[in-house]
DNA sequence: TTGAATGCAAATCGTTTGCATCTCA
DNA sequence: TGAGATGCAAACGATTTGCATTCAA
């Protein structure tokens, strides 16, 4: 019923007020989360930033959440989701906020086939890929 | 006949000693310099921390050099080249130095084709794509 | 000569660390 | 109760900014 009580749990993490609060944020997500945003979403309720890099670090080690890079200067996280397979990327609008998910067989296809491609690296290769532009309403 | 101060002089960027030393080191690039490389690079005829970022900056702006993130918490920066449409992407070794280049068609292509995907972004649409792997030396 | 380039000191800002206190299991 | 979680202060490290000085054109 509480998914992330059950998230929690599952991961083995102790539960505390600030996790549940935190996760549950990161769940709605209507988009992909900085610390500062999680800060001012929880305004008073807000664990310490400290403590959120911590928890960020625990989530992210236990699957949870996926750090995601937008070459911001910064770093915000995503919700994993239930199924790690939907492995997908981010095109990101440089003017505002809007940010679109990227799932393209094509792309993971050939990114797949970069894992055999290279003479000196073999097994599992990890790769990050993000798209920036800016969207139609910031064109106009 | 010599390229980097040719490079300045079409680029319109005044000769200076430190932009020669500078642009002849990620010339020759072995592999692809942090700040903190060029100042090992060139010792004590190195400019100063700051106007390297400064260089950095301008050169990127003049499309000498191309900004690289391999996720390392700093910045690095690779000498373009003369054709700026040999696009193309690295495979790093977390253990070691190692870096190779990856050029593939299939992925070239899959990522050109994004751009006409998305429904809210149109035009160019920039990307960044790193891979990140344990070479077979350092797996052993 | 003169505007751009440089160097040094100091500021910024995201992130990390140390340590004392608190809290969940 | 005890190990892990939290908060606060301080440290850190990459990058940026201000400003006075130097240098290439």
């Amino acid at each position: 019923m509480d998914k992330a009580r059950d998230i929690l749990k599952r991961a083995g993490l102790k539960e505390t007020k600030g996790r549940l609060l935190v996760l549950r944020l990161l769940i709605e997500r209507k988009r992909i989360l900085s610390i500062e945003d999680i800060q001012y979403g929880l305004k008073s309720n807000s664990p310490d930033k400290v403590t959120l890099y911590r928890m960020m670090e625990q989530f992210e080690g236990a699957e949870i959440i996926r750090k995601v890079d937008f070459k911001e200067g910064f770093q915000r996280y995503e919700y994993q989701g239930d199924h790690d397979h939907d492995h997908h990327h981010h095109i990101v609008c440089s003017g505002c906020e809007r940010i679109e998910h990227v799932e393209d067989q094509a792309i993971e296809n050939a990114l797949r086939k970069i894992t055999k491609h290279s003479k000196s690296f073999m097994g599992e290769i990890d790769h990050s890929l993000e798209f920036f532009g800016v969207c139609n309403s910031c064109k106009k």
